[in-house]
DNA sequence: ATATAATATTAGACTTGACTAATTATATTA
DNA sequence: TAATATAATTAGTCAAGTCTAATATTATAT
């Protein structure tokens, strides 16, 4: 909800990521530098078509970006020349990557992502963590390394909780028990109301992952669900 | 890093959150309707004046976005009318807030955030996340309940973890040990290359918390240190 | 029933960040 | 060294999302 806007600015970054004294950069420019500073990881040259390659974009916008990043005091760089980060620019560089690493391990060791959609979320949220949030998190994922290596059980009950089928992991023609239903809001309740419960079988019908509903049926009634919803039922498959 | 851009759409609102073959909404459309629905749970007529209040922005800002949200079939809406949701909108609203609550739940009941904080965080990051991230960040919070209710452990080692001070809480004057450091990409092996190393003893000389510098003397020497680093400095403090 | 106040809408401007097409620099190669 | 290929920049366009100022509609109060 809430998520103030400024005049004129359609991002509404002032309400963003950075806590400090420092420069306000919209995500999108935080993304230039973490990317940057990535690139500038692997070679010691960077030039404008790497970073364009990288982000996925065409050189005119890394240009304008660069002219703009250079105006933040955040990039060396001039004209067909190549690309360096300041040392305020590395530090920027450095904090978001931070960010960047501890996400990246939250959905990757904590919720059991694969690799490659861990780092795309953590690429996502990294610009939107307050300061606050992200050592909370940080915390959070240190204290689960340690516990991990102090083998506590709770890990284990996690992992099991996170390997249960949901009804939209199910193929056609698959039957499954109902376990029980995530959620607590409206999106809970038309669930119940459709006769969703705990113990019930279920039957997938049809289901085409890409075209929306999942036909299924429950004790003979037919019905139609959204992935959305079919998610949030977890189920024990049968036979 | 990563995170795709499209042609001449400076949100990337493909990458985004919508997974099922639903209408693609830019973040910042999924924040009107999120909001519509919040507003129509409060009072049964919503006008453009109180969506403008809520989000904080001008009305004519409002007037526009309704009358692309009417265009995706999402609101009822007719010029100088009243607003409501269609029922596909109303779908659409559900699901958004059912991220919005748990991730409400995670920052707060689990990283002891306050509620507002936690708020605002959900905000920002709710429009972020895909759809398998959600759903396993939801089992994730339920999970959390469930062991709180069954009185386990680790919940009070986490909440011992998360009330350590770090260096930036500490005042003018106050001394205090090193317990840790977070992290562990650059910015925390300059730290321990600065000196920041367990057990030693840390004075805050000055600290103006909105002006950045935080100096500090650790065992004769005079530093400065960012917020930012300060941050993932935890400490024990002493007398 | 009309005058006024409160709400909403249109029109037009601005910023961010992308794009294409055309131009200018730099590098490479004969 | 000149000719060509590669890389980078400028100029101009577009969409999203905001804004202000001016106008239109609806509601309220006399």
């Amino acid at each position: 909800m809430r998520m103030r806007r400024r005049q004129g600015n359609p991002f509404g970054f002032n309400d963003n990521t950075n806590t400090s004294t420092d420069i306000p950069l919209s995500p999108n420019m935080e993304d230039y530098m973490e990317n940057i500073s990535m690139l500038l990881k692997e070679h010691d040259v960077v030039r404008v078509k790497d970073i364009a390659k990288k982000l996925n974009i065409k050189m005119p916008s890394v240009t304008a970006a660069l002219q703009k990043l250079k105006e933040k005091g955040l990039v060396d760089y001039e004209k067909y020349g190549h690309v360096q980060l300041t040392a305020k620019g590395k530090e920027v560089a450095d904090t978001i990557y931070e960010k960047h690493s501890f996400l990246t391990e939250f959905f990757k060791d904590i919720l059991s992502m694969d690799k490659q959609e861990a780092e795309q979320q953590a690429c996502k949220l990294e610009h939107h963590l307050s300061s606050n949030a992200s050592n909370r998190m940080q915390r959070f994922v240190e204290f689960y390394k340690q516990e991990q290596l102090d083998g506590q059980q709770w890990i284990n009950r996690l992992d099991s909780v996170l390997e249960e089928k949901r009804l939209s992991d199910l193929k056609e023609g698959e039957k499954a028990e109902i376990v029980r239903i995530l959620g607590s809001g409206p999106l809970k309740k038309r669930l119940l109301e459709m006769g969703f419960r705990k113990g019930e079988i279920i039957h997938v019908i049809k289901y085409a992952p890409l075209k929306d509903p999942i036909e299924i049926s429950i004790k003979d009634f037919l019905l139609s669900l959204r992935v959305e919803e079919a998610n949030s039922i977890i189920v024990k498959p049968l036979d």
